[in-house]
DNA sequence: AGAGACCTTGACTGGTTGGTCAGGTCTGCT
DNA sequence: AGCAGACCTGACCAACCAGTCAAGGTCTCT
């Protein structure tokens, strides 16, 4: 019974090692979100994945090695979204494309978004390198291309920094806030509420730097 | 020395007591906005305030009892700014006003601010009742506002509530993610750029909306 | 089949934390 | 002055937690 994990077919020795090690970090993700790093115990991740406690020190050799691997892991989830803001495309269509996908990251990825806001707030103690070399270069190629459409006239002229914090922020708010979101909804989004939510957030963006939403969708 | 504290001029025994109160809870407020209520230990928040950790606990029975007039104190300064959302006024002045307010507010009481997003973050576990009854409560009345600004065909036909959680997520943005803000700024925002954050915030949501921001201030 | 690497796990430990308490100090009142 | 009650605090304790370890099981390769 031991080696074999329960519904899963044993593969090679690397992938039945890959296959624990992110049924742990999936675990800890989700513990990380609801307690933070210090209310975290790796006792609850560890009944959450179902392994004695033991096992997880196998694979991560520390509870911050293990909370680190989560947030990178996290960040780099992040990182592939931010490149659908697409440089080249209209602005309609790159901060629409970024906006949506920010949104849907916020509804699949809830306990990672949760872990990344934990760290940020608390002065981001693990990640503050990625903060000042990978964050800092992306915002910077954005803050540019926003630069340029505000010189071409296409845009309302803004600081770019202020319009990037409030679409991190709304997007974000329905994946970090959610419970709060979900009492006052008196129930989890519908797929229609969170389209809905989606094209305002659009729609309001848009209109508010001087575009023309056009057509929903 | 015991009695009376070192800067403070003793007042009478009930004043005393309070201030010593909220000595205790500014440090708790700072420290559990730091380290969340997992990672904060009673001895950080004693030693925060100059007390021995066995005086917090003869003015507050528990950790949890401490945490929990933190979070209900600036739920209180919350719901105060909350009133700067005037239902008689005009949307541009209500809501100018409001987002004004909660700006300052994320300037000025950042930990509380990252306490309250810890705390619904991880559930809401200890003022879920306030997120039922009062929040929700608040809520309805200015959603009924703004749905009365759409029948009168003076905002754009859009769903109330993203419309606020866009406003609290993004003014909320620069007290819980201050230190990614400030990283990302090289340095603390200066009086300049807070105007400009807020005017700019204010801009975007007037004009997302339908309406017309007028003239800054 | 046998050796050796790899994996699993219950039991244990040293250190930390929330909370207690007894004995002391101070204040205001009579 | 003297007393009662509020306030202060060092020392202590039981519970808990991250991390360790040794013994045993399993897989792979020859």
């Amino acid at each position: 019974m031991a080696q074999t994990e329960s519904a899963e077919k044993s593969g090679t020795r690397a992938e039945m090692r890959e296959e624990t090690e992110r049924a742990i970090l999936d675990a800890a993700e989700v513990v990380f979100a609801e307690a933070g790093f210090g209310g975290a115990t790796m006792q609850a991740i560890a009944d959450a994945c179902g392994l004695p406690k033991a096992n997880l020190h196998y694979y991560f050799a520390s509870k911050e090695k293990l909370y680190r691997r989560v947030v990178e892991r996290i960040f780099m989830i992040w990182l592939e979204a931010a490149d659908s803001f697409d440089t080249e495309a209209e602005p309609e269509i790159a901060l629409r494309r970024y906006i949506a996908r920010k949104m849907l990251l916020s509804r699949d990825y809830r306990s990672g978004s949760k872990v990344w806001a934990n760290e940020v707030m608390h002065g981001a103690p693990i990640i503050q390198d990625y903060l000042e070399t990978t964050l800092q270069a992306w915002t910077e190629t954005r803050v540019a291309v926003i630069r340029r459409w505000i010189a071409e006239g296409r845009i309302a002229a803004i600081d770019p920094k202020w319009l990037l914090y409030m679409i991190w922020a709304t997007t974000q708010h329905y994946a970090d806030f959610a419970h709060q979101v979900e009492t006052l909804n008196r129930g989890p989004l519908t797929d229609a509420q969170w389209q809905d939510a989606t094209e305002t957030v659009c729609g309001i963006v848009l209109r508010g730097i001087g575009l023309d939403p056009g057509a929903p969708r």
